[in-house]
DNA sequence: CCATAAGTTAGATGATCGTCGTACAATGAG
DNA sequence: CTCATTGTACGACGATCATCTAACTTATGG
């Protein structure tokens, strides 16, 4: 039984959406954008327990954000990048801006 | 007591993500960004009681999506499409773009 | 004044969510 | 083989969510 990841047209909106719209899961996607290695679910401390973590890497999975490849115990996770930037155009790159700068950041 | 609006700077990327993340909601948005003109929220039809009308509309207007006025016995509510570009630049016009076009739809 | 229209409020219900701990499976190191 | 590592499966728990109905408020139009 193999890992479910939707194909890029079945790709949804609403679930993208959703699957960023939680903290861990946003930084999870941030930090993943920055370090495009891919990397095993045990490297990102986001300091709840191991299965919490298992059930944010399966909500970013099954809403088609990050790819899972399982290897040997671990299972490397990449952003899925150029299906999110061909569904939705912008949409990554909005999310992943810094988005923290009130306002003079450039004055 | 009036309605709460969040001011700019204290948009949260993650509740504007959850407030976008309901199709019903999804829907609200892209109509008030077709037609900018200010509308009463009986004229979206979602095909849900009205109480729950007034729910997405809170959450939308607590995330800092949309606006509301009181006029009248009406609720004027308009996208705060300014306040949305300069916190998350690019993040509306991506989620407002067509996104159902599978792939070749230039070919 | 009365009726209608537009929304809100309150409370309920069933579903989903984020979290945990425990037990389990699979792989790699000694 | 044995053990540590990495992650999953299974409940469970409280919180939030989307939804509804019913009753209420507030304004507008006769």
């Amino acid at each position: 039984m193999s890992l479910y990841h939707p194909a890029r047209e079945d790709l949804e909106l609403p679930a993208v959406l959703h699957a960023l719209s939680d903290p861990h899961r946003l930084r999870i996607v941030r930090e993943l954008s920055r370090d495009p290695e891919p990397r095993p679910c045990g490297s990102f401390l986001l300091g709840v327990s191991k299965s919490t973590t298992t059930h944010h890497f399966r909500v970013l999975r099954e809403a088609g954000v990050v790819a899972q490849q399982p290897i040997g115990t671990s299972k490397l996770t990449t952003l899925r990048r150029e299906d999110l930037d061909a569904r939705f155009p912008g949409l990554l790159d909005a999310v992943l801006a810094p988005s923290g700068a009130p306002e003079g950041v450039l004055a």
